[in-house]
DNA sequence: GCCGATTTGTCCGTATGTATC
DNA sequence: CGATACATACGGACAAATCGG
């Protein structure tokens, strides 16, 4: 992201999270913007629409631009964002480990095609992790990554960063995610494999991701211990 | 929402939905869109932006903008945009009844600051309410307004649509909506109000929801029985 | 491998409308 | 009423990626 907006977006986001925008206060207006940045309304905009969908402003006629972004209360684990399980750990302030369980190509046959949403016949590299941290295995990670967009990954990089290898040594671009939370009961294999307590029920997010070309090339079902899971999203109405 | 940008984002949407434009196939280009809307590049761009950023569309470089929206197969209940509970219903399909616990006004106190982001002081409107569809009490939703918004708001109000008052005869809009979802243990009132089964543990929403003067106005946290719960949402790199 | 046509991405400059103060 | 500030749209320019001949 080399773009001037993006410049701009960035650096009024990091002004409000580390508090020199309060909440409730104005950012400068946009006349102002366009003096400090040396650019035109349309690209002061952008950055505000940006900015506006995360979140962080909304805009109101006449006035001003108003900050909404409050700091989160919550610790724990928080998603939201495209970012790796190492990015969202360290985040927490927490050191994240993978055990990789299941490593192994199959071929996408009906009862997976309704799972995963790729289509029968896909050759697909399956993948089962699990996250251990906070002294406890929290996260059971399934994941079908579409063979031919995945070729040279083994089970050693499934280990450390499965996203930083696509996008380093293979030049993916990640681009969208579509994501589904439920609840689920826990299974045997969920009881197994994590350290539930006595919980019954996990926080299922499952999460549809498509590159630059528009291609689904994976589905991951994360299984997360309840007491571990947090989602914060915004909503923007209009937009 | 009375822009060209907006119309001709809801027309490719809903040509999306109708499978006018199928998964994985591309929309007109940017050149046939300004033939057939009459309008500017820009202006069609703008409506592109906000297809992209509700995970419809996927724009590639070079070569179009490529489909990536699949019908949901979920049946139950959805949630994700900005919505009242008789929309989301209505899309579902349901017929839902609102059952009226609480309807008091008290002052904002610490604990209730804590929990709700309100200051210390502010004179608040509390509201308690059950839905119940499917034959059962399905929905418990806590909210808290502050009382200068909702001026005029009646039990009765309550039972029916809080938001439909508000942006009608209040002349209110409701712009942004900041969601943060976690799992919760079923409490005793919680037991008593919903008609949980043997399940022990909710899917607990909290909104957030700021009006069009940036003014945060309602909190709400809705605990739902998980076997109800469905929340779908989409996130962009680089957007 | 090159070139030109097509398509999306970014940005500029300008004009007008609407809401607030 | 005028100044300020956000909202929408126009028209033009050039960059970057893709594709076919």
């Amino acid at each position: 992201m080399k773009a001037i907006y993006y410049d701009i977006y960035k650096a009024l986001r990091d002004k409000i999270i580390a508090g020199v925008y309060p909440y409730q206060s104005y950012i400068p207006s946009e006349l102002a913007l366009i003096d400090e940045y040396q650019c035109t309304h349309n690209t002061v905009r952008k950055a505000l629409q940006v900015l506006t969908m995360h979140g962080f402003v909304q805009p109101i006629r006449g006035k001003g631009v108003k900050v909404i972004w409050q700091p989160g209360k919550r610790t724990r684990f928080v998603l939201g964002d495209i970012e790796t399980m190492h990015e969202a750990a360290s985040r927490n302030g927490l050191e994240v480990s993978t055990q990789v369980r299941v490593f192994e190509r199959i071929v996408c046959d009906r009862s997976v095609a309704e799972l995963t949403g790729f289509r029968v016949g896909d050759e697909l590299v399956r993948v089962e992790r699990v996250r251990r941290f906070d002294g406890a295995n929290l996260i059971f990670d399934k994941s079908c990554f579409l063979a031919s967009c995945v070729e040279g990954l083994t089970p050693e990089i499934a280990a450390s960063s499965i996203f930083t290898f696509l996008e380093g040594e293979k030049g993916m671009t990640i681009t969208t995610s579509n994501r589904t939370i439920t609840m689920e009961y826990a299974t045997a294999e969920d009881r197994e494999v994590l350290d539930l307590l006595d919980f019954d029920m996990l926080a299922v997010m499952e999460n549809r991701t498509f590159n630059s070309e528009g291609i689904h090339f994976e589905t991951t079902q994360s299984r997360h211990r309840p007491d571990y899971f947090s989602f914060m999203t915004t909503a923007v109405r209009g937009y």
